[in-house]
RNA sequence: GGGUGAUUAGCUCAGCUGGUCAGAGCACCGCCCUUACAAGGCGGGGGUCAUAAGUUCGAAUCUUAUAUCACCCA
């Protein structure tokens, strides 16, 4: 093995043999329809879209989801990690359009068969960027089941799913105000509007009365929406306007009469208490309008230019152009008031970036609610629990008040809505032309069209996990991983696709999608800051796995921006946070940093202080096997049944490596992936390698050791470090299988991949409480040797003599065992039992009641060792003061359970018997 | 305006059912290139657990209020 760990050389290689030999697959030795008696666990991936590219988001998720997966794969179930990508629509659209774009065309001059043939060209040759990327996450994804949201199946089951709802009247078109994207040309869901504050205005316009009586003041943040006024509401109660109420008003700039209406919606704290209604290009103001049986006057175009419904004089003029021009008409006419500045809430479109405007088209929608409830129902009983629980709260919150689902876009990419119409604006349902002609007897002199519209991408994610198992056809990987086990997801989909699902899968198949929502924190920048391309604080997965240069960080993140203003700054600050650009860490360091810090509901902040430093873990474990091979490969491990004995050390060793596997396996089952990772961390680093590593030196390098003895301690040494690769596998699947690969031989194990061993089970036979404790013993007196050492700069190499006073039966037989490993650790030159009180000038240090007293002659300053006994005495004086005040409580000891107040009684003498000592000792040198 | 979460060492974060829970990593200080590892070893310093009240024999942990920050919804 190199000296040094080197990601580089063993990630992707391993990566190809696992694949190319179908270990991701649940049926690579069975049948998936054969019953073979393992339970079945299945989590589908978040479709990424085809566009994308693996961001940290992504990294952090997917690490979660493989760890799962392999965790799941080694306990023996029957394990499918779906894969596939998202055709996201207006995404998807957009990257292509603006291709053509760059070569000076449109996509209207190809035409909508073109052009989407275009988009296929173009997924087919850049669109699995995301899935190479996945593999370099080390993701066992089972590849020979990709799907994509738009290939045949998927499309099949969303007709059948769409044929379906319509015929129980769960799909409709209908007439509404939706959110209009005037650059993107479509529709856009609620979720897909951002509404963001921004600076703006308020005009204050007047209205005059019809009668001449004067005016009306009204406030606006868009005044050109004035053509499309249809009445003036007022509240009810508001005693300034009550004979205004039934009033007529002239609409200035038009040559309409419009009512003044009561309406208690009407804020009459807010403005003027008087609110212009225009029910075509305001939601509030269509449901008042609907109320109240107003006309509804529609003034904008597709592109939100002023329509043919207005004057002549602003027709075709843009909305904000338009806003201009009335305003002035207004001012001139002496009908504008005032203006104030004004901060208000303007929505945008999540792509385009484009002002939404309401706008009333004819869209289709799904009924909800019938939908809605019963997936309220299954998270209320149980059947889908959200980890953290808290995030169910959120879930109610929406479902409760959601609304009818606009699925309807007016895009080209995507599934087209299986609808056609006659020439006499009949409408269709059906899977395809031929089946609707047959279902409604319609010969081919009837000429049908199909809609134009695609569904809403989110329509299709819907059904991803029934989908892709295969639905409607009843297939054995419905049968086997429906309803899959749990979705691993971040928040901020809970409302795009977690409820969705829910509600389509309750629908269709009867049954809840997943039975547990896990649902993960964000991933920012070191300092807390969202992670964004405009910002410059993006960092590339693969970038930490590879590492990268500063001058090529420095370029990607500076080119291709939005606003090339900022890119000064963004190299400044890259310039400073990475001099010497990113060094390679490696997909295991990448993994185990996300496993490590994926607390329940907690964003990350990714800090490379903490990559860096599991690097070096992936470097420990990599030495540690180094070790472990040098002294196990060749040697006699007592593989063949020969005796063995095991020291303190090696049942020490099996004993914590079984707490740890416990600890590991109830983390994992809870999603505790930190917990997981930390009790791996610990149990390598602070035992196996500070601890159990050196101790096996003082057997293996011991000419005086028996056969038997060293046997043992060959046989711990590679049956524990085959124990912890398999426990390390889920989050660190490449070093753990190239270390195992070596190390399985060893231990007997005959097996192409620690991928398909089992995973270790704990077994509480093999804990041993005394060698723990005994062990404690040994580490106390190990420490307290080094702290003598440190403490008076004693050279680390100068062998000691040690004396020993004030010992039990229990210590004298306990360094009788141990004699050989304490010399070894403690680098000691000899070890002595003081059967008098002639001890020496010495420095003290205490294991229980025991002293260690090393004596000074020559090493030790007696002033320094005073000092550092009184500094002693007095911290555990402070302890035992504590401790005495507690217990002289009679409401403590009468109230606190008994083993409480024992424990603190215990802990009261033993502290004590130290402070005793300690005395004792000071006194000795103060006598001198 | 409604909701959710957070506030613990200089930094990033653990701390599960209230009782060895005041911890880890990084950073810092001292000693050491000891034949697995200097991406390392050994030892050390450092926190009034945001604030205030309350419950309790006992609170970082439970309750309430306040402050600050973040996110979601309107």
């Amino acid at each position: 093995m190199e000296k040094t760990y080197n990601p580089h050389a063993i990630e992707q290689r391993w990566y190809e043999t696992w694949e190319e030999n179908g270990y991701f697959s649940p049926d690579m030795d069975t049948d998936l329809a054969s019953d073979s008696g393992q339970d079945s666990y299945c989590i589908m991936i978040p479709p990424p879209n085809v566009t994308g590219s693996l961001h940290m988001g992504h990294a952090f998720q997917d690490t979660i989801m493989d760890a799962l997966t392999r965790y799941h794969r080694m306990k023996g179930d029957k394990t499918l990690w779906q894969p596939g990508t998202d055709h996201a629509g207006i995404a998807t659209q957009m990257v292509v359009e603006r291709i053509i774009n760059a070569e000076g065309k449109t996509r209207h001059d190809l035409g909508r068969e073109a052009f989407i043939e275009k988009i296929w060209d173009w997924k087919a040759h850049s669109g699995n960027t995301i899935t190479r990327q996945l593999r370099r996450m080390g993701a066992s994804l089972d590849w020979k089941r990709e799907r994509f949201t738009m290939d045949e199946g998927l499309s099949e089951a969303v007709k059948e799913v769409f044929v379906r709802l319509y015929e129980e009247d769960l799909i409709y078109r209908g007439k509404r105000l939706v959110n209009w994207d005037p650059v993107l040309h479509t529709a856009v869901s609620d979720l897909e509007v951002i509404s963001e504050e921004e600076n703006g205005h308020f005009w204050h316009m007047r209205y005059p009365l019809s009668d001449g009586g004067g005016y009306i003041i009204v406030a606006t943040t868009r005044p050109e929406t004035m053509l499309g006024d249809t009445a003036v509401a007022v509240h009810p109660d508001d005693e300034r306007y009550q004979d205004m109420i039934g009033k007529t008003i002239k609409l200035p700039l038009t040559d309409r009469e419009i009512p003044v209406i009561a309406d208690d919606y009407v804020d009459p704290e807010f403005g003027t208490g008087c609110v212009k209604i225009t029910p075509a290009h305001d939601f509030n103001d269509y449901d008042m309008g609907k109320r109240h049986n107003l006309p509804i006057i529609n003034i904008l175009t597709v592109d939100a230019a002023i329509n043919n419904n207005a004057p002549e004089k602003y027709r075709g003029m843009d909305r904000y152009e338009a806003r201009k021009a009335i305003v002035k008409d207004l001012d001139d006419a002496g009908l504008l008031e005032k203006i104030d500045e004004h901060r208000l809430m303007v929505p945008r479109g999540d792509r385009s970036g484009a002002v939404i405007e309401p706008y009333l088209t004819d869209q289709w929608y799904v009924k909800i609610a019938p939908l809605a409830e019963p997936a309220i129902k299954a998270v209320e009983n149980g059947d889908i629990r959200f980890v953290p629980d808290n995030w169910k709260n959120t879930y109610f919150e929406w479902m409760n008040n959601i609304e009818d689902w606009c699925i309807s876009r007016q895009i080209w990419w995507g599934h087209r809505i299986p609808a056609w119409y006659d020439g006499n604006g009949n409408v269709y349902v059906g899977k395809d032309e031929q089946a609707v002609r047959q279902q409604h007897k319609l010969d081919d002199s009837i000429s049908l069209k199909q809609d134009e519209d695609v569904l809403d991408t989110w329509f299709s994610s819907a059904l991803w996990p029934f989908s892709t198992l295969g639905w409607p056809d009843k297939t054995p990987e419905l049968d086997t991983f429906y309803p899959t086990n749990v979705l691993v997801t971040g928040f901020d989909i809970i409302f795009f696709w977690v409820a969705r699902m829910i509600m389509m899968g309750l629908k269709f198949t009867g049954e809840v999608p997943f039975k547990e929502v896990y649902v993960h924190g964000l991933v920012r920048d070191s300092h807390g800051h969202k992670m964004s391309k405009s910002k410059g604080n993006v960092l590339d997965p693969i970038d930490l796995i590879d590492g990268i240069e500063l001058e090529t960080l420095v370029e990607k993140r500076t080119s291709g921006m939005m606003q090339p203003q900022m890119a000064k700054k963004i190299e400044k600050q890259t310039r400073k946070e990475f001099k010497d650009g990113i060094p390679a860490f490696g997909t295991d360091a990448l993994r185990f940093t996300f496993a490590i810090q994926a607390t329940t509901g907690r964003d990350i902040k990714f800090d490379m202080g903490r990559i860096e430093g599991y690097r070096n873990f992936c470097n420990k474990l990599w030495n540690a096997s180094r070790y472990v091979l040098m002294n196990t490969e060749g040697h006699d491990c007592g593989m063949d049944n020969d005796e063995m004995e095991f020291s303190l050390a090696d049942k020490w060793i099996i004993s914590r490596l079984q707490q740890t596997e416990q600890q590991v396996i109830d983390s994992l089952n809870t999603y505790r992936l930190d917990r997981a990772a930390q009790a791996i961390y610990e149990f390598t680093w602070n035992e196996y390698c500070d601890w159990y590593l050196e101790l096996s030196k003082s057997v293996l390098n011991n000419d005086s050791a028996s056969a038997a003895q060293q046997r043992g301690t060959r046989n711990t040494l590679i049956r524990a470090l085959e124990s912890l690769l398999r426990l390390a596998h889920p989050i660190m699947p490449f070093i753990t299988e190239e270390i195992w690969q070596r190390v399985a031989p060893l231990v007997g194990i005959q097996g192409d991949t620690i991928m398909l061993q089992p995973f270790p089970e704990p077994q509480s036979a093999q804990v041993d409480q005394d060698a723990v404790d005994e062990m404690n013993w040994l580490q106390q007196f190990v420490l307290g040797v080094r702290q003598i050492r440190s403490g008076y700069d004693i050279k680390p190499g100068k062998p000691l003599n040690v004396l020993l006073a004030n010992g039990s039966d229990s210590d004298k037989a306990r360094l009788q065992r141990n004699e050989t490993m304490l010399i070894k650790l403690a680098r000691l030159e000899s070890i002595t039992w003081l059967d008098d009180d002639n001890a020496p000038e010495s420095a003290t240090a205490l294991v229980g009641e025991m002293q260690i007293l090393i004596p000074m002659a020559g090493l030790i300053d007696i002033d320094a060792e005073r000092e550092r006994l009184n500094k002693e005495i007095e911290s555990n004086q402070g302890f035992i003061s504590k401790l005495e005040a507690k217990l002289s409580n009679e409401n403590f000891v009468s109230r606190a359970p008994e083993q409480v107040v024992a424990h603190e009684r215990q802990k009261l003498a033993e502290t004590q018997n130290k402070l005793k000592s300690l005395t004792e000792q000071l006194e000795k040198l103060s006598s001198l």
